[in-house]
DNA sequence: CTTTTTTGCGGAAACGTTTTCGGTTTATAA
DNA sequence: TTATAAACCGAAAACGTTTCCGCAAAAAAG
């Protein structure tokens, strides 16, 4: 089974390889009689056009990049099946790659993808980039970028997020009405725009309801090597927080495991709310109360406003932000006795 | 900052194309000094050369292609990792494609990949693909596969796998060890290769304990839909399982779940074993015990095979099976009262 | 001093498409 | 009838590389 292409085609019918082109994408310059013997033929010898002669003619690739810090966690994992199923339906395919949320792998990785592998990114920052340089380059280069959960506020870009702000405050909200006088607040790289509106949220919170919030009630945990133990000496000081409200999926588990070594009684002494995608959430014990974002949605809207800027009819198509509602999911980590 | 390319280059510089080319690539029948020349400009015009025009001359990509039934599982995505890593450090690219398990997706994918997008794939077979064929006219086409996990027998390609049947035995013992007189073993799509083998390390251990295996002590849950009452209907009959064996991470929150509806008390009455990466493992209660496969390795180790196969210096290179041992991690919810 | 080899480079073909620019026919309009 | 338009198709250029082939000048060998 040789590998047969245009030319193959050609040669085989008598007609010129130009032809078979364009009755494979069904010119109207091309008679009926002849599109559909090019088909058939094509059909019948498994003919694939070679993606990448296309590409290059057409300067276009049909293919998109995605870079995220990981994908061995819920959330990103979802949106990565969000967007990998309309990347499908629009007949587009999805480079991957991941920054392990180290600044200069992403630094090369966008460089790389300047050169027009693809027609345009799907991006989730890495936690310790600061400056944006490299993706302002991309942009430059011609290609559209599309942001998700760690944005570039700077960017006119389209940007898919969650009301960051607002799940937050009605986070906190909901800690303190079952009864928490000191919620804690634990989150992680408070640079990144996700994080910095939750703990604003939170913050707002606390103040709305009269709380005497001080700084030490917000803990950026960055080292996961040393989670565990400050968690333990704050839940064993005296005037110890009586909740907890964790910014990020990978904190959530931490709290369990404290309260487990210390004899921390949840939700009775320490009531818990966490953002998290986790499948687990339910399972635990006590099962935890999340805030939980529609991930697989997030990603799907990401890929389809990246179809749409790659594929604009109108010319004029302006990027938009779109905001998608996170739910707080109440479970029995959180909820006061009765 | 207009684009450039070579041409551009070799204009600047007052020198050929196929010079440039040359230079760029280290060429040893170019001179030191041109070259220094070459890759300065490049530099200072940040020069990217344009993949495809290179991989449609060279017949060599340097992509490859991920086919795996889904990413939003601990183990595929850690897979993944492990895959992406090794990719980076080869300078290789990726594509990944999700089949949700879809025979005819996959079909789909495998016969798009013929066309010269990718030069190999890493393919983990969709659960309810039975025949092979599209399989065999991709190798046919040329594309080197590699499977891991839910490999293709009959193939001649490398294959990554765990030890299914060994993991399965010694789990089984474990329980059986822990008092089980009677235990379940409940799994999904029997004719997976690596389900098929986990099956017969359970059986076989039943026989070597000499335990009255009966059919009904293997339950294949196919439906996510039925899994929750199937179970309880067989934990409520009189003579229920007092262990539970679960080939797959995708059923190992279930018993949890039905066992607190019930109010069986796991580990005293119900002992309970299950293959999972789940990061929450631990952290359930009773904490799980798990077989957990080394998911990241396997993804590396599938990668550098792949690597290896297409970039093999000897012609001879035959492609090996490679076993990885999974690990029993003993948390309680196996555990016998002292 | 001639012959051969090496070094360094340029021209052009090639990879497999798409698209521009034509050029015949045949049908339609004047 | 003749002029014009429409329908259908082919030749060749183009996309940005790499590589085959050839060729001049310099170096080495005779």
């Amino acid at each position: 089974m040789a590998k047969i292409d245009i030319k193959g085609l050609a040669r085989e019918l008598n007609i010129s390889a130009s032809t078979v082109s364009r009755a494979l994408r069904d010119s109207h310059e091309i008679s009926k009689a002849t599109i559909d013997k090019v088909k058939a033929l094509a059909e019948k010898l498994n003919y694939q056009p070679h993606p990448y002669a296309g590409s290059l003619r057409k300067n276009k690739t049909k293919t998109i990049g995605i870079v995220v810090p990981e994908v061995s966690n819920n959330f990103f994992a979802k949106v990565f099946s969000g967007i990998e199923v309309v990347a499908q339906e629009n007949n587009y395919h999805a480079l991957i790659y991941l920054t392990h949320d180290d600044y200069d792998k992403e630094k090369s990785i966008l460089r790389h993808l300047e050169s027009g592998r693809v027609d345009g990114v799907i991006l989730s920052i890495a936690s310790n980039t600061v400056d944006h340089k490299h993706i302002e380059a991309l942009i430059e280069a011609g290609i559209q970028v599309v942001f998700f959960d760690r944005i570039g506020e700077s960017f006119s870009s389209t940007k898919i997020t969650t009301d960051d702000y607002n799940s937050a405050y009605k986070a906190t909200v909901h800690l303190i009405e079952q009864g928490c006088k000191k919620p804690l607040h634990i989150t992680r790289f408070l640079h990144q725009t996700n994080t910095k509106y939750r703990k604003k949220g939170f913050v707002q919170a606390c103040k709305d309801y009269h709380l005497p919030i001080e700084d030490n009630w917000v803990l950026e945990l960055n080292d996961n090597a040393v989670v565990e133990s400050t968690l333990t000496d704050i839940l064993k000081s005296k005037d110890k927080p009586d909740g907890i409200f964790s910014a990020v999926e990978t904190l959530s588990l931490y709290p369990y495991k404290v309260c487990k070594d210390l004899g921390i009684k949840m939700p009775e002494q320490l009531k818990f709310v966490s953002f998290s995608n986790m499948d687990a959430a339910s399972f635990l014990v006590p099962a935890l109360t999340t805030v939980t974002q529609p991930a697989f949605e997030i990603g799907k809207a990401a890929a389809a406003s990246l179809f749409q800027l790659l594929e604009k009819k109108k010319r004029g198509l302006q990027p938009i932000d779109n905001i998608f509602p996170s739910t707080l999911i109440v479970r029995e980590s959180s909820i006061k006795a009765k």
